[in-house]
DNA sequence: GTTAGCACTCCCCGAGTGGGAGTGCTAACC
DNA sequence: GGTTAGCACTCCCACTCGGGGAGTGCTAAC
């Protein structure tokens, strides 16, 4: 279904349904249309199309006598070509550029804090996701030896991420020897991303299972506890920042059934990591419409993120969840904006 | 106002009122309490007595022609005296203990996992705090020495916490250099908490100002970078798990305020932050019920936290958040057994 | 193709009502 | 004197009923 299948008014009237709809929330009928909207025919003309926009599947009403509301398409088409968009104001940019000029932190604070803000800004949930897992290059490893023969693992990610572990020896080594085998890997791992960090390692200690060089031995052992164990559960982060934001729009009160999903669904998190990694293929805004983001319970909420590259990469996603019914044309060009003037700043070094 | 004002049958009433209340959520009756409860006694003389408990503070109604419940107050005397402590079963101790027996993490996730774990068994929401800022006790540091004038600072604690930092520097030194400064450092900050580290490092500035000492003075310029800057900040975290099985809870259906107010706290921290901070003087179970949180708009919210010490010294606080009416019999014993296992579990050395 | 008119549907809200649960008081009872 | 039965009274709650209103869909006229 395109927008260009539909008639100048028809696409029109669906426009003006979407946004009355979305400001007042209740179901919109042909009268409110004729008088709050620039159209200029009579409501029972505007009846006729709306009857057919609703064949269309592009609008429902929750009862026979009651105006109409858009449907998850309808949505939809209205997002990928009738809505205008409202570019973020010079207030709510100065709001987002704010969060910049404080001291230096890690990446991780700041995209939450741009995340805050967004959920400020919309009166939605923020969310912010940095890849974990493979998805990271490899600039820096170091390991720091601790008491009871445990090994402190930092692992340095050319985005600025940092991951600590601690893993378990079973032979004592010392500090010396630990530096020696980081510089070893850390020469070794150069350019790599972490996913190949892992693939290498395997198939090394497959390849050379015999050898008896120790050094090389205790190395490919010491990255093995790493990299490999226990990377495999994600370490992608979720952040969700203002949760409680969405709590309070008026869409789900009476409603705690479709909360309690939502909820447990920035709980759980998997879910919403698999959607918000789908948004790391391309650097465009990612809209999921009502049951397009296929997480069950959560079909009366949308979500709008986008992926910040920085330097061709990949370095997280932000964006901003809440009901189905939020202001598509602001909220659309205000994620955009944040990402771009995000991984603007960052890319000039001010922070990493 | 102790337990021991009231005769023994108050007592009874007092407990059998919580108890059922808990129960069901409806307030009780005369008639439901004689039933219901061993007491032999008939209705009417049970409504004298509630009457004094009413009289007394302990009980209301919502309404003239309701049944009672208990206040604030007389939850805290049933929480002091009248209840009795339902230990966790042995189901509970091996869903509790089935968490220990994965791989070897980090301190945060093991106090994590409990927290969820609890969260599934109290139907709660689960809390966990690790303190920060200048509780911990300085084990080690390491500069890792970055593009771009940067360095990583990785600060370890005797807790086996990990806190990660960026710095910036003017001069570029190199890792050796870098090496040098953190050896030093390690000697100089042993067995010191944050706290005081913080402080040795504010006074030696002022007092050497003029040292010509290069590796001195960069040591003290990189460790103020790494130790005092946005330290005051807190550097706590507060995990919250399974917030959203409190929104399932009756007693909040329809009060979405409360509701909000509740998950604004889990968001904002510092006020729960303060509130389980004051559980790090003692090894005991904390309670806070109702309004005795402080926390404005919390006051429908009980919290039962206990902190867990390891070796004489606190490592964070765990603890559960939910309705006033909850099963406090069962629930405090479960987060003091949990507590009591996990130190257990942590200082026998199987993670740290 | 557009519009006015009109019958019809269905929600929503407020008023009215009866039942039920529970209290508090009084008076009798042990 | 404490305990109990009885009873009037209060108040909530759930249900029903009916009118008003918003909106539709159809038809027929423009």
């Amino acid at each position: 279904m395109e927008s260009t299948d539909l008639t100048f008014r028809s696409q029109e009237i669906l426009r003006a349904v979407v946004n009355l709809f979305v400001e007042t929330g209740e179901p919109v009928g042909s009268r409110t249309l004729s008088k709050r909207a620039p159209i200029a025919c009579s409501p029972a003309t505007i009846r006729n199309i709306l009857s057919d926009l609703a064949e269309a599947g592009l609008l429902t009403k929750p009862h026979v006598s009651a105006g109409r509301m858009p449907t998850d398409l309808g949505y939809r088409i209205y997002v990928n070509g009738l809505m205008g968009r409202h570019e973020p104001t010079a207030e709510e940019r100065l709001t987002i550029e704010a969060g910049y000029s404080r001291e230096i932190r890690q990446v991780e604070q700041i995209l939450a804090h741009a995340s805050r803000v967004l959920s400020e800004l919309t009166n939605q949930a923020g969310l912010v996701l940095l890849p974990g897992g493979g998805q990271l290059e490899f600039q820096h490893i170091e390991f720091i030896r601790m008491a009871g023969r445990q090994v402190l693992v930092v692992i340095v990610a050319k985005s600025g991420l940092v991951q600590t572990r601690i893993a378990a020896i079973e032979e004592d080594l010392l500090q010396e020897e630990l530096d020696r085998i980081s510089r070893y890997l850390n020469d070794e791992f150069k350019d790599l991303s972490l996913r190949e960090v892992r693939q290498k390692i395997v198939e090394r200690m497959r390849e050379d299972r015999d050898t008896f060089d120790q050094l090389y031995r205790r190395a490919l052992e010491l990255s093995r506890r790493a990299f490999v164990e226990g990377a495999e559960e994600g370490g992608e982060t979720l952040v969700v920042e203002g949760a409680s934001r969405v709590l309070s729009q008026p869409d789900f009160s009476g409603d705690v059934e479709k909360l309690r999903s939502l909820y447990r669904a920035f709980e759980e998190k998997n879910k919403l990591v698999q959607l918000l990694d789908r948004c790391l293929a391309s650097a465009e805004v990612a809209v999921f419409i009502g049951a397009e983001n296929q997480i069950e319970g959560m079909d009366d909420c949308s979500l709008v993120a986008r992926c910040l590259y920085v330097g061709g990469k990949p370095l997280g996603t932000i964006g901003v969840i809440g009901p189905k019914r939020m202001h598509y044309d602001r909220i659309i060009p205000l994620v955009d904006w944040t990402a771009d003037s995000l991984a603007q700043f960052i890319s000039h070094g001010e922070a990493r």
